[in-house]
RNA sequence: GCGCCAGUAGCUCAGCUGGAUAGAGCAACUGCCUUCUAAGCAGUCGGUCCGGGGUUCGAAUCCCUGCUGGCGCACCA
């Protein structure tokens, strides 16, 4: 006790204060340069962990409403890795349903070669946008359109081959995306993989005598819960179809066989609650034994400038790729006028990360089960608590260190200490591991951003008072160690919200 | 109707598994660049933590209730 508490003092309110010492903050600052720890340690027993995010359609752009996603889902896949956890990232891409009707018939009858050529995404929109409006009103083409669908379902050649020249399209597009934000999925795993296994779940679920038939559906109820007393779970439509509750039990018997999971997460919005409440419940009924952990990782909504919510189908949907390139460009704009000498390839290549990085700090600040306000202002903010702010304070510790001669990590001792920002600035650092163990139990990433804002902004503050460089003797060092120990943490922090650092900006 | 979620500074939001004087960014205002990156630092201003009960030594946090808003509720995902 002695070595890691200094003194201890009778507060009020009945409280007691106890002061770290300033030896237990001298070695644990020490095993940090050593390489020996970054103020964390290992999970002791690693966890086998599986992460389903981003989930885009195919046939569609990605746009703002899957940004939450798969941010979110990359930075705790980042988190559990780094702790010791096993990782397994697979992304459920909508590839199957009702809509690839109307995509069929429209290939077939309205495809504008050129458009598809330029831009096949946006040609794919508009041929499902004028198909889909003209079927509301046409009975003729909503049955031929059923019958694409019947077609494809039965395996025919052309339709398949049509669906899968659209299946490789979009996933070109959302590669592209991925590619941008450093995000890597181990499995694409979308939902036709699913189709062979539904009627034996269903089949399975019936014999189990959990589902029961109902006004010709397949249908489980939960009586006894008092959520879902009044909303049971449809797993098979009347009409013999499936549909996501079916694709998602299927999904789930999957993973538990082929990766044996302790753990999943879903990262999905909101509105998916109750669903993933009656897919987790009939699974608990159907694998009674030991299961994995079933976790629903959810996030509000996405709303508006004016704060009502942001519909998709209103059209002023914002595209994905738009925003990244916004934040591009605007970061760019500003490295220009902050480093007007600077090589324009470095130029660019610094404003990628700033404005990539900005619009992921954005996203995963706010606690994710707020509602999302969507403001380009907001999102591509470049002060105050943004991921510039942390940016540049890493960038301040790299300039300290490249233009530290004769600094030697193996000469601090940080025997010098003994300004009171160094003491803040020490004592924060060390809150780093605490701070991970309880985004991983929360799966809330927005505690490492306020942790790493707290951090970055006693490093300013610590900067402003203390001299580095032109401190001298043992203060040097010190001061030189310390921020070499603070930048490791802080580069570390922002690998795993998914925020590539500069040397420079 | 039933259920889920939310309501905190002018705006956008943290804090909510009970703890000390409720925090930050933006906006407004005041200082700080002949010393290491001012994308910064220091400070001022700003609060009925939606209202009302309750539990507790102690409540923004837990319970009940009311109001307001968002969302979900058999055959879309």
């Amino acid at each position: 006790m002695d070595d890691v508490c200094e003194q201890i003092d009778i507060a009020g309110g009945g409280f007691l204060n106890f002061r770290i010492s300033e030896s237990c903050l001298r070695s644990t600052l020490q095993a940090v340069l050593d390489g020996q720890h970054l103020c964390c340690s290992k999970v002791t027993q690693p966890r086998k962990v599986v992460i389903d995010f981003s989930s885009p359609n195919v046939a569609k752009s990605m746009h703002v409403g899957h940004i939450r996603s798969t941010i979110l889902g990359d930075c705790l896949a980042r988190i559990h890795r780094f702790v010791g956890n096993q990782v397994i990232t697979d992304n459920h891409i909508g590839d199957w349903g009702t809509q690839f009707g109307k995509l069929l018939h429209g290939w077939k009858s309205i495809l504008n070669a050129e458009a598809f050529a330029a831009n096949p995404i946006e040609e794919l929109e508009r041929i499902y946008k004028q198909v889909n409006e003209a079927a509301d009103k046409d009975p003729d083409l909503m049955s031929a359109c059923r019958q694409e669908l019947v077609q494809l379902q039965n395996g025919d050649p052309e339709n398949l081959a049509i669906w899968q020249q659209m299946i490789d399209i979009s996933r070109q597009q959302f590669d592209q995306i991925y590619r941008r934000l450093g995000i890597h999925f181990d499995h694409t795993l979308g939902e036709s993989s699913y189709n062979d296994a539904l009627p034996g779940v269903v089949e399975e679920l019936l014999k189990l005598n959990i589902a029961s038939e109902s006004d010709g559906a397949t249908v489980v109820f939960f009586p006894d819960i008092k959520e879902m007393a009044d909303h049971p779970a449809i797993i098979r439509k009347s009409d013999g179809g499936f549909n996501y509750a079916s694709t998602d039990l299927a999904t789930l018997d999957f993973r538990l066989r082929e990766f044996q999971p302790d753990q999943i997460i879903y990262v999905t919005d909101g509105r998916q609650q109750l669903h993933f409440k009656q897919i987790f419940e009939i699974f608990r009924r159907w694998k009674q034994s030991t299961g994995p952990q079933l976790e629903h990782v959810w996030f509000g909504a996405i709303l508006g400038d004016d704060g009502k919510p942001f519909k998709t189908r209103s059209g002023g949907t914002i595209k994905l790729a738009d925003l990244l390139n916004e934040a591009e460009e605007r970061a760019l704009a500003v490295v220009r006028e902050k480093n007007p000498d600077m090589d324009e390839a470095l130029q660019k290549s610094i404003a990628s990360k700033i404005g990539l990085g900005a619009i992921k700090y954005a996203d995963l600040l706010p606690n994710r089960n707020s509602d999302y306000r969507f403001s380009w202002d907001k999102m591509l903010a470049l002060q105050g608590n943004t991921a510039v702010y942390l940016l540049y304070a890493n960038t301040r510790i790299a300039s300290l260190l490249r233009k530290a001669d004769h600094y030697h990590p193996h000469n601090v001792t940080f025997q010098s200490l003994n300004h009171p920002a160094e003491w803040t600035l020490a004592r924060k650092l060390i809150n780093f591991g605490f701070i991970l163990e309880t985004v991983v139990e929360e799966s809330r990433p927005n505690y490492l951003c306020n942790y790493l804002y707290e951090l970055a902004s006693d490093l300013s503050s610590f900067y402003d008072q203390c001299p580095v460089l032109i401190a001298e003797g043992e203060s040097r060092v010190d001061r030189l160690g310390l921020c070499q120990a603070v930048g490791m943490v802080l580069s570390k922090g922002l690998e795993l919200l998914g925020i590539e650092t500069v040397e420079k900006m």
